[in-house]
RNA sequence: GGUCCGGUAGCUCAGUUGGAUAGAGCAUCAGCCUUCUAAGCUGAGGGUCAUUGGUUCGAAUCCAAUCCGGAUCACCA
């Protein structure tokens, strides 16, 4: 609709002013609810172009529309914008055509492939809150990507190497006593993290007994027997160390174990890991072409640099003078390789916005050696997740564990469905995904209804709230409309619909949020901005709960005006339904 | 110090390429269940859009400066 009355104002221009203009050039809101009309024409830009008053040209193009335009009743015009109104015709036919359509608002695959990286835990502590954001996040841009036409790829990479894997396994071989995972009751990846700790609290005790001696923070941290010992253990591990290799093994098998049950519940998926043992030597071959490029030079230690200083960024290492390479040689293996397995057309990476100079060099760096996939490249930036207290610090035990955070909510579905007393017709197996369901929606909704770019406060007395601007807010609508179908059975009949039936204002209303919905997923889509969606839904369901209490359904006064309402509650249903699983949220039928 | 990101109601957040009187939720206060699920609906109060200047018909939105907060600038990942 909006497209076609912006070409027709594009012709206005041509027809009566003889000026060629772009349609992205005119402004089409929709019209406030203080004003007449549904659609509303910014007609000061075009006044310029036409060099006539605002108000006269937006009376002329106000006739030209109703004149051209098929499905204008009328306009008025207030100050420099002309407000259009659509015919009831429009949203009726508009409601008729789409809500028995399972696949309104989503496009069919343009085989247009795309690679999502998210997860990217290391494998030395459980997930946090932190990981969890990052993993709604992309899991959701993937699901909406989806919607909106393209072939999705998701990836997961697992830092599995490294100085930081080596504390938990040092001080598991110390201070484990063969303790496993069976043996503890512990989930693996807990069971690997308290080690993490062990190390940290040991290693600390060391220093500080060097720095009583009179040792500077530096000097000790030569010398403690625990910070010389991972040292030797990860060169021991490059160099394929047996004893070192098999306990690294097992110790990740474990923690793979635990977040594989972490990931299932969040649920999300991958179509592939990547390991970062598998791909932390590819990158040198690289570097090496690149030096015969000249993209990248020597100095005279050795080490191999890129300048990147006429890009306003720095000077960069890419090999260490050992030849060893570090993280951003990794990176830009890594990338080949992803390539190689999934020509795309965008290497979408949802890492924290910490990164984001990283990411500017990585870019830049597959650019100068000419990566066909360099261009595709994009940094899905997301900000920090804070609590009330400040920042999440592991040293303070501040943080919030993913797996804890997950019964929490549950338990607090629980409560709260007990304290409502409505759930006398469930068995305990349904109650029990219904909780997991209300739980996770809340907690979901709760971290993606804040733009991904945006640094945001986890505050957790709030995210447990179960009203207003909330997930099950909206499962609840879902649940109510779920109710209605139910009881009218298989009565509806939407072919008995005329075109000419007097619609309301709060079923006009109801329809033209339904309307905007593919747009709003186009829009969600290439902003990577779940957020979007989140904020949409809400609104709907807002306006669908205002329809709800104003106007009986199944006790409505005629029987159009039932089978019309059934109609419209059943698209909202769907719309909602469908919406909410792009945010990863179930929407239960029964609440 | 250089670069990047942010500052909107008491709190958490929207505000779609610059559009009409800046919106939600929570919290506070006042109403609505003998009729479709009250996890709901209606209403009230609450704002110097960090500050100052600029651009123009029009600025929370764009530009500049300043203040405040955060990130980053590792031969860590």
């Amino acid at each position: 609709m909006i497209e076609l009355l912006k070409a027709h104002t594009v012709s206005f221009l041509k027809d009566t002013y003889q000026k060629e203009i772009f349609a992205t050039t005119i402004t089409i809101n929709k019209t406030p609810e203080d004003f007449v009309g549904d659609f509303t024409i910014v007609v000061f830009p075009l006044a310029k172009i036409a060099g006539a008053r605002p108000d006269t040209i937006a009376e002329q193009l106000g006739n030209y529309l109703l004149k051209h335009a098929t499905g204008i009743s009328q306009f008025n015009v207030v100050k420099g914008f002309l407000n259009i109104s659509i015919h009831n015709n429009y949203w009726i036919h508009f409601l008729q055509q789409h809500s028995n359509n399972p696949l309104f608002g989503f496009t069919a695959s343009q085989h247009r492939r795309v690679m999502i990286e998210y997860g990217g835990p290391n494998t030395n502590k459980p997930l946090h809150l932190g990981h969890l954001r990052n993993i709604l996040i992309g899991y959701s841009v993937s699901e909406i990507l989806k919607a909106a036409g393209y072939d999705v790829i998701k990836v997961n990479i697992y830092n599995d190497r490294g100085v930081h894997i080596c504390k938990s396994m040092l001080a598991y071989q110390l201070f484990g006593k063969q303790e496993t995972p069976q043996s503890s009751g512990m989930k693996g990846d807990h069971l690997i993290g308290h080690y993490y700790v062990v190390y940290e609290n040991e290693l600390r005790r060391q220093l500080a007994e060097y720095t009583s001696q009179g040792l500077t923070e530096d000097e000790a941290k030569q010398k403690a027997p625990l910070a010389l010992a991972v040292k030797e253990m990860l060169l021991k591990w490059e160099q394929g160390d047996e004893v070192v290799r098999s306990l690294w093994r097992k110790m990740n098998g474990w923690v793979y174990e635990g977040f594989d049950e972490t990931f299932a519940r969040i649920g999300c998926d991958f179509d592939k890991h990547y390991y970062e043992s598998d791909t932390y030597l590819l990158g040198k071959t690289l570097v090496e072409e690149g030096l015969a490029q000249g993209v990248f030079f020597k100095k005279a230690d050795g080490s191999v640099w890129i300048d990147l200083t006429a890009d306003g960024l720095d000077e960069k290492l890419v090999l260490r003078a050992d030849g060893t390479s570090v993280y951003i040689t990794q990176d830009i293996g890594t990338a080949d390789v992803r390539y190689r397995d999934f020509p795309c057309e965008r290497m979408i990476y949802t890492v924290a916005n910490e990164q984001d100079y990283h990411f500017k060099v990585l870019k830049l760096i597959c650019q100068k050696l000419n990566k066909p996939y360099a261009g595709g490249i994009h940094h899905l930036s997301y900000g920090m997740v804070d609590l009330p207290s400040g920042r999440m610090k592991s040293r303070e035990g501040t943080v919030v564990d993913a797996d804890d955070l997950i019964s929490e909510m549950e338990q607090t579905a629980a409560e709260q469905s007990a304290a409502l007393g409505k759930l006398d017709q469930f068995n305990e197996e349904e109650k029990k995904v219904l909780f997991y369901n209300l739980g996770m929606g809340a907690l979901k909704f709760y971290i993606l209804r804040v733009d991904p770019k945006k640094r945001m406060v986890f505050n957790p007395e709030e995210s447990i709230d179960f009203h207003g601007f909330t997930g099950p807010f909206i499962q609840y609508t879902h649940a109510r409309i779920c109710s209605l179908l139910r009881k009218a059975g298989n009565a509806v009949e939407y072919s008995s619909m005329t075109s000419d039936y007097p619609l309301h204002d709060l079923e006009k209303a109801l329809i033209r949020y339904l309307h905007e919905f593919p747009h709003v997923i186009h829009e969600a889509a290439a902003q990577f901005s779940p957020s979007l969606l989140a904020n949409y839904l809400f609104a709907l369901a807002k306006e669908y709960n205002q329809f709800y209490q104003e106007l009986s359904v199944l006790n409505a006064q005629a029987e159009e005006e039932k089978q019309f309402r059934l109609q419209l509650s059943g698209f909202t249903a769907s719309v909602l339904n469908r919406g909410l699983k792009l945010l990863g949220i179930i929407a239960p039928d029964r609440m």
